[in-house]
DNA sequence: TCTGTGTGATGGTACGTATCATCACAGGAG
DNA sequence: CTCCTGTGATGATACGTACCATCACACAGA
């Protein structure tokens, strides 16, 4: 049966207390729900009679049933591109299931993980006829590599969603981080150590926090910061263009992550006049025993304000235009940005 | 409102695509599942005109009425006693959660995290008006500190439920690892290595690991394996009880977990003729650059069989006596196990 | 013509909850 | 006695899906 069975093991419904109270359904509802419209009163003595019957079988709500009716149920749904628990990504993920998981207990909200959707391309696919997602009230959307169309849609029906990351799609609400903010930081401190001249290392990926750290670096060459030359590479060639960067005099590489960096800084680990760092989070990164320079993005934070914005958006609180918000990061100083004089050592 | 609002966001129903295929709600509903009974019939040509109404439409079914409507939906609930993605409570659930999430992929099924239960007397309650959990088709519950009559009410219910973790309750299904078949092995390794006399220190917890383990110790002293005596401490006492053991000449000291057996380690890390193992997972505890001795255990993998048992009794083929399954571990032999005869440095 | 049979589809109802419109009743005013 | 009003509670219905019982129809056989 594949899960499809009668699953229906509910024994104790409003119609049974309602019994039992010795009333009808709609007064059991009425209690539970603490109904004081005009045209519906319960006087204490019922009320009092329902509460004991409802506490003696233990009555809990069917929450489909709730759904059905139309009310909200206190469910969000989580959805990711990609596995988040697994051991590859969790270094990625686990700061945002920890911000998610504490908001969802505070605002006394269960969490609906997505993990059946079906993978189409390398991703998952939310809209799918066998999707659950609108069991939730609204829904959080994690991963780099959205389906922005796919979203738009979503919320131009009306379906509550937040994206944890920055959007191009003007629609999609979402909490993102500042790259552009935090590359030109690094940058500014780069030149304070006497760099003058850098190459970025990138994929060319087109999200839109990579397309934000490209346009923080136009910036800062245009406006005199630093020198940025930007290389797009695959992952064989990363190694030759950084050899090639500081074959050309460069004293910087940049890179988009720590993973990239790490392996540039093994490149050149006999390079003391090349410094390495990711415009990236480089936690527990290190080359050769040193900390790799980059950012410190404040990932559960960002869980705690996009579950806040969802909750908020599902109230119908959060006006049109605050449902786009950039939080700030720290740089990472770390030890592979060093002077740009070199030799160092 | 808090999440009470009206949430009724969609569009397409059945009615709508009956309308455009210009048949029946139940025609469609047929079409959907599929359904080759010998009352109704659906010829192609029909099957074809509706099938294009729900691609063109995008329709998707409402997993609340699915389930209302007595079927199951393919959600799991997991149920933790005490938050599972927080920074403390990581490592222990960590990969849990990875082997849970795997499964649930695996079985094309998405996972409802009961994080709204209220918290009660320290730990989650499951058993409450306000619970969710019967949205799920069946429910995984983890966590050391469970409340066993109120699972046992569940399962009485018919509703599916798993432990991970061993149970006393008969009626509760779990899966679990073999702690007796563990402390046996650690205590005649230990015995190989020449110690003779060993002291257990525990909080007396008496869950039922907890127990499989001090029965065990039972057995081996009565075996002749090894000689335990067993103390229970708090958690100041711990560094003076282990001191007393070491001064009334025993030679190993035995904790509940790493934790513990970590303290008492740094305790006695000036006292070669005492070695310390825990009857626990001990995965990234050292004492002074020393892995601590103890067990791994193959958590991942209880959490795919869990998974596989809850999945099996949904669908009802886990006959009864199938439903208990202790899975075997591996003694981390480590470093703060050593030969008793001591001073070996 | 009547009866049977197979085909294609539909109407009605159940699931559990929320809500609106309605109703029975008592007591006071006219 | 009738009318009105406020009180207490209920019946009916909607939500979207699944499924059973039923029906209309055509066609063949007696």
């Amino acid at each position: 049966m594949a899960g499809n069975g009668d699953v229906r093991t509910r024994r104790v419904t409003q119609r049974e207390i309602a019994r039992i109270a010795g009333v009808s359904q709609a007064t059991v509802s009425a209690v539970l729900n603490g109904s004081t419209s005009a045209t519906v009163r319960i006087p204490p003595a019922t009320r009092e009679r329902v509460q004991r019957a409802l506490e003696q079988a233990r009555y809990v709500a069917d929450p489909a049933a709730r759904r059905l009716a139309g009310l909200g149920n206190k469910i969000l749904g989580v959805f990711t591109y990609e596995p988040a628990m697994s051991v590859e990504t969790v270094d990625f993920y686990g700061p945002l299931l920890t911000g998610i998981e504490e908001s969802a207990e505070r605002l006394g909200c269960d969490l609906l993980f997505l993990t059946a959707s079906p993978v189409v391309g390398g991703r998952r696919r939310l809209l799918d006829r066998r999707t659950r997602f609108r069991l939730a009230d609204g829904c959080l959307l994690l991963g780099q590599d959205m389906d922005e169309q796919e979203v738009a849609e979503l919320v131009a029906e009306g379906y509550p969603c937040v994206a944890v990351g920055r959007r191009e799609e003007p629609s999609i609400p979402y909490v993102g981080v500042d790259y552009g903010a935090l590359t030109l930081e690094l940058l500014t401190r780069a030149r304070a150590l006497g760099h003058r001249r850098a190459t970025y290392l990138h994929a060319d990926r087109q999200t839109p926090s990579a397309l934000d750290r490209v346009e923080a670096l136009g910036r800062a060459t245009a406006g005199g910061v630093l020198d940025v030359r930007t290389e797009i590479v695959t992952d064989d060639d990363l190694e030759r263009a950084a050899r090639d960067a500081a074959g050309r005099g460069e004293t910087l590489v940049l890179c988009e992550n720590a993973f990239t960096a790490a392996r540039v800084g093994s490149a050149l680990v006999d390079d003391d006049t090349v410094s390495v760092a990711a415009l990236g989070e480089t936690e527990g990164h290190a080359v050769a025993g040193r900390q790799v320079s980059g950012f410190r993005l404040p990932r559960t934070r960002m869980a705690h304000e996009a579950l806040t914005l969802l909750h908020r958006i599902i109230d119908g609180e959060a006006a049109p235009a605050k449902r786009h918000r950039l939080l700030p990061g720290r740089v990472e100083p770390g030890e592979t940005l060093r002077a740009a004089d070199g030799a160092s050592r």
